[in-house]
DNA sequence: GCCCAGGGGGCTC
DNA sequence: GAGCCCCATGGG
């Protein structure tokens, strides 16, 4: 670990921190629910996965059992909140039987695996891709994996630590090789770049002033003289 | 009416 | 592997 990255990191994340505080995730009362709504907030916004997650608990199905039974049909209604409704439906009936058939239903037995052998077979599951392998792995399985997603990319390209076109899993091995293992840090931290990214963009609008981290758009060198006045 | 939002699969070359 | 399209709701 290079202890000035890591210095820096941390320095983000208290300022975060300071302002913030504590946010608490994943906002769900099981683990159960935390895997529910990390398949179902793929490229929609959490308000929509609420409605649906509200849906399934009132419909009492929120469960592996009740997903398997649950009829296909119905099933997308309940989620249609949350767009792409019928390749989510299938995606929620896979995990469960899979967790069905091969774990006896029983999510410890499916999370006692290794952390990474864990990540591989998520993988490959049928609409599971890197993010939301990861949030499971993190806020369900309560393994130190970093979830890095579309917002720590916006946030930390334009603080000046990656290229905008850099990958997934080098984001990820990036915060890992600079961070400590920590299950409780790793979650606060991807918990606190959700909570300012949606203030964040890649220099097509200003950023939020009350956001702790606009002096430090300097770091970012591609942002224009004209563009930086929004700092 | 229009734009955008915290992703992933599948196909092509 | 990169590039492209598909999926198809709800809020501002």
């Amino acid at each position: 670990m290079k202890k000035d990255i890591n210095e820096k990191l941390m320095h983000i994340y208290r300022l975060l921190y300071a302002k913030n505080g504590s946010r608490n995730w994943w906002p769900a009362d099981t683990r159960f629910e935390v895997i529910i709504g990390a398949i179902l907030t793929q490229f929609v916004s959490w308000k929509n996965v609420t409605t649906a997650i509200d849906n399934l608990k009132n419909e009492n199905i929120l469960s592996i059992k009740g997903i398997c039974e649950a009829d296909d049909g119905r099933l997308e209604e309940l989620i249609r909140s949350t767009r792409f409704y019928k390749q989510k439906a299938r995606r929620l009936k896979e995990f469960c039987f899979h967790v069905k058939n091969n774990y006896n239903g029983d999510l410890d037995f499916f999370f006692s695996k290794d952390m990474y052998d864990l990540r591989r077979e998520l993988l490959s599951l049928y609409g599971i891709g890197e993010e939301t392998a990861d949030s499971i792995i993190l806020y369900a399985a309560q393994k130190p994996i970093f979830v890095v997603d579309a917002y720590t990319r916006r946030i930390f390209v334009r603080l000046g630590f990656f290229k905008e076109e850099i990958k997934y899993r080098e984001m990820q091995e990036f915060f890992m090789e600079n961070l400590e293992h920590d299950v409780q840090l790793f979650n606060e931290y991807h918990a606190q770049i959700d909570g300012v990214g949606s203030h964040y963009c890649y220099g097509k609008k200003p950023v939020c002033n009350e956001c702790p981290l606009d002096n430090m758009c300097l770091f970012e060198k591609r942002i224009t003289k004209e563009k930086r006045k929004d700092c």
